[in-house]
DNA sequence: ATGGCTACTCCTAGTAGA
């Protein structure tokens, strides 16, 4: 069983990158962020002729998270509780195959400091609150997405030049940790030690070409979907050619 | 030393991303 996560960047612009991703390694789940595109835009039709399933939250020009499955979903949620009327659409959750699924797009926050920086930690706490509310740890839950943090020296390209900045301060890698704190394990970590395994890349300044990159996205699974995690695997191929995400998709790989 | 690109919008310049 195989379940991704992906930035990408637009759903629109990304579609036939999707759409031919898609057929090439046929996931079981596919948890979508960055969709921008308000709900009436999502192009539900074209996916719907792959095979997929879908549900999906967006809004205008920002964020917007979908989730992509072979299985129908239930129990769907498009809000953290107490959200539903931010107008941030980052969070899609549902019961897929007996697991449960949350995608999120944690904010970005801007710049260190700032009221985007807060509204991040915020958020991150917020998240750490509905697991606890919802949710026990000894069920299969896996939570995945953009998570805009760096977790460890590993997952930046220069750890001197990363201190202290956006996505890789300290209150950041914190607030990361308190969420793991839940009762999550890294699913990449699980199998794989190695520094420099990054899943974004800046478009300026040729950060890709240049090997320059950070690992913020990631799958995030409790122990008993842990025992059944063979691998995680990074599609750095698809950070390649024309039109691609900043992102490269993210794979789970389970019995 | 700096900044580079990409995608968005009541669109051709300003905002945001990370």
């Amino acid at each position: 069983m195989k379940i991704v996560t992906w930035n990408v960047n637009s759903i629109r612009v990304r579609l036939p990158r999707l759409l031919s991703w898609l057929e090439r390694n046929e996931p079981d789940i596919l948890c979508l962020q960055e969709t921008k595109a308000v709900d009436l835009d999502f192009p539900l039709a074209e996916i719907e002729t792959t095979g997929y399933k879908c549900i999906f939250t967006g809004q205008k020009s920002y964020n917007g998270v979908a989730i992509l499955s072979r299985s129908e979903a239930s129990n769907v949620i498009k809000a953290l509780p107490g959200d539903e009327n931010d107008q941030e659409k980052r969070f899609i959750a549902a019961k897929i195959e007996n697991i449960q699924i949350i995608n999120v797009y944690v904010p970005n926050g801007s710049e260190v400091g700032s009221e985007k920086y807060q509204y991040k930690l915020n958020w991150y706490k917020r998240l750490r609150e509905f697991l606890n509310t919802s949710f026990d740890p000894k069920e299969p839950l896996l939570i995945c997405g953009d998570f805009n943090v760096a977790p460890d020296d590993r997952d930046v390209w220069d750890v001197k030049q990363w201190t202290g900045k956006l996505h890789f301060s300290e209150p950041e890698k914190e607030a990361h940790q308190n969420l793991m704190a839940w009762g999550l394990k890294d699913a990449l970590r699980l199998h794989h030690q190695d520094s420099g395994i990054y899943t974004w890349w800046d478009y300026r300044s040729l950060g890709f070409q240049r090997g320059l990159g950070l690992r913020i996205d990631h799958i995030l699974i409790t122990d008993s979907l842990a025992s059944r995690c063979s691998d995680v695997v990074i599609d750095r191929n698809e950070r390649k050619g024309e039109k691609p995400s900043d992102h490269a998709p993210v794979t789970g790989i389970f019995s």
